[in-house]
Order: structure tokens, then sequence, then C-alpha cells
DNA sequence: TCGAGTGTCTGACATTTGTCATGCCCGGCG
DNA sequence: CGCCGGGCATGACAAATGTCAGACACTCGA
């Protein structure tokens, strides 16, 4: 095939994306057309470069890749996107899947690999990484409800009860009650650890 | 100056590792010698090739970049480490200029950039990002007390105060009390935020 | 339609955590 | 020597957290 795909790259890492820019032009049938070092940033150089596949990394500054997804997939249905991860976890990929994401992959594949999956997604082809798919697999659905999920986010950063019932406009042995059942639920020690937990699977 | 300056590179992440190794090729008086995707293996890459320079990720798996270049600095003394961090910690920064560490960069500098610090640290020079050292010097030293910072740790992972006294073969209440006072020193508003504040900034 | 099951919400009670006053030991200093 | 000052350690008390039984609304099948 002759057709060129036109290549969106995102990533705050400079050292990584100019690395990455470099060795993609190697192969003929890909050119990076854009980069991009935080999430509206990304955004705004697809609306100017209409690029073929996005290359997002999951973590970046302003707005996520599964953020930037979203967005993309209303504004250019043409554009496939493909994200890249660090350290993935599953319900980042469950997000992603959700929003129309093709491609998601950890940053241990070669450039090699990637360059194909590229041309992967660009055929319109889905491709998860095999790891990454069975952690999200035995990870499962989440089994909080809206509500205790909402309690347990806010009560992320350590906040004492009190402050999250009024945020939550909820009676504070209502918010003691979903942050027990959240516990009880995750099977963890107190609700510290239920939070981190939550968040390892991506159920908050 | 015609001497080529031979460099081993670990990242757990191929995708860079691979890309950054085209990238310095480039330049005429680099050559990577070794690649390595862990702590352990940078070690034995390292015995294997003596490099002059040792680019070393921060996180990796097996051991992580300081613990390596602590190794290295007593089996070869002649290599030089620098390091490179995707979101750095100024604790990680103290541990690692303790540990003989000649650079410590974070990933959003330019290749470029990277081959210029390699010949800085090679010729035997420092060089730490202005940015990380300025963090690293607001944040100071640790205000915690050997015990304080002890106690800190052992409730890091949500353990609760019975468990921890049972492990430090301490009252309770002298547990309660040695968080209340980190809690205290460091400005948290509980436990959880103390210990997420210290490991932002190396205390413990 | 009506009963079972589930999610939401609440207050009362037991447990855990945070705070305070206090005592002990040790090293430095007048 | 005697007397601080600081770190270590403890128990008592107040405040926050976790647990429990139960009320109400809503959905889904029998």
């Amino acid at each position: 095939m002759t057709e060129v795909v036109r290549v969106l790259l995102a990533d705050d890492e400079h050292l990584i994306r100019g690395a990455l820019a470099a060795l993609l032009s190697l192969e003929d049938d890909l050119v990076v057309v854009a980069e991009a070092a935080s999430g509206p940033e990304a955004l705004a150089m697809a609306r100017a470069h209409a690029p073929d596949v996005a290359v997002l990394d999951l973590q970046m500054p302003g707005a996520d890749g599964v953020k930037v997804a979203t967005s993309l997939r209303t504004e250019l249905p043409g554009c496939q996107v493909l994200i890249v991860t660090g350290h993935g976890r599953p319900g980042h990929l469950k997000r992603a899947l959700a929003a129309g994401v093709r491609g998601f992959v950890p940053k241990t594949v070669s450039a090699q690999r990637l360059a194909e999956l590229i041309r992967t997604v660009h055929a319109g082809n889905r491709y998860v990484d095999p790891e990454l798919a069975a952690d999200a697999i035995s990870a499962g659905d989440s089994p909080l409800t809206a509500r205790e999920a909402e309690v347990l986010e806010l009560a992320a950063d350590g906040a004492p009860v009190a402050e999250i019932a009024e945020r939550a406009a909820l009676a504070e042995g209502t918010v003691r009650n979903y942050l027990s059942s959240a516990v009880t639920k995750l099977g963890a020690e107190n609700r510290h650890a239920a939070v981190r937990l939550a968040r390892e699977r991506g159920w908050v």
C-alpha cells in the first residue's frame, strides 16, 4: 500500500516523544505530523492537523489520554486512538475502551511493534495488550454502588467524614455506612486501604 | 576530542530504551554498549561491559536506579551514573546524591540535552535539574525523629494502631503519640495525609 | 398485585484514633 | 554537681471512625 499514515504523538516526556518521533519516521508509511506535551495541547494539535492515528500517553498534565480520546471521538471520528501507558492499571483500560480507543499497550513494547500497531488501528482493527486485558478481566466489575464509589472518591485524600458528608449532602452516619460497605466489599482493612484497592482496579 | 563514551542504558520501558539508544547512537562520540530492563540486569550488564557512563531510570523492577548506583559505586568506581526520572521526587534526589550519582534529570529533557549531560558527567562534572534541586531544597531535612519516622512507615499501608504497636514493641498510646507528633510536624490533616507528604519528600 | 431483592439513607452504639499532661532517661552546660 | 532541653514512653480523656439494625423507595418476576 502506498497510503501514508499521519500520526499525532502526545507524551509529556520530551525525551520519549522526540525519540519516538525519530524512530517512527524511519517507517516509510508513517509520518508524525504533530507532537504535544499535554492533554489540551494534544486536542489543539489534533484539531489543527487532523491526524489518522493519535498515539496518546495515558498520564499527561491537563487531561489524561482517555479524556482526550473521548473528545477526539466526537470531534474527529476518523481519527483512531492508540494509548500507551507506563504502568497500566486495569480500570483505565476499561474506561479507554468505553471511550472508543482502538489500541491499548504498555510502554514495554518495541518501537517496531508500535509501528505495526499504528497500522493495525489505522486499518480499523483493535489491539489490547494480552496481559493488561487479563488483569482487567481478573479485576472484574466494580462491586460498588454509585453512592459507595462517590463517597469513596471523596474520602480519597484523607478528608474527615464531616467534610465528605457536607460535600455529598448526606448525613455523617450515611457516609460512614457507605464507607463501611465499600471497605467490606473490597476486603480492605479500613477506608484508606479501600481507596488504594479501588484505585488500582480502576473502580473510582 | 576523539574519545568515545561507552554508555549503559537501563529502563524497563522497551519503547523508550530502544528509541533512546537509536538517538544517542547518532552522536559520534557516544556508543551504547549495553541495555537493561531491570535493576539486576543493569548491574550484570555493567559488570560485563564496564561502561563509562550508566544512564539509569529511577523506577525499574528489581532494584531502583539509586540502589544500582550504590552497587556500581563500589564495583565500578570509574563508571559515572546519570539518573533519569519520570516524575521526580525530592527524596530520591537526596538519596541519589548520597549514592554518588553525578547527574539527575527528569524525562522532560530532550535527547540532545541528554547527550550533552552524558558528556558532562563523563568529564567528572555534576548536573542536577534546577527545578528538582529547588524542590529538594524547599523540602529540607526531615523534622521527624527516628521513632516517629519508624512508626509512620509502619502506618503507611493503613494498618491499625494495635498492629503497629505490636510490630514496634510499643504501647498503643505511644504509637498514637508519635503519629500525632509526626502529623503536627508535617502540617497534615491525619496520619494518612502525613504518610503521603513524607513519601513525597523522601522522609520515609 | 404483591412480595423479594437491592439501593439509599438514618441514628445509636462500640471501637479506634487523636490529643494532652505527665514521668523517665540521657547528654550538654553553667 | 545540679539543672535544663529533647527524645522516648505511657495512660486518660475527647473526638472521629466503623458497625449495626432498621426505615423507605424502587424494580423485577411470580
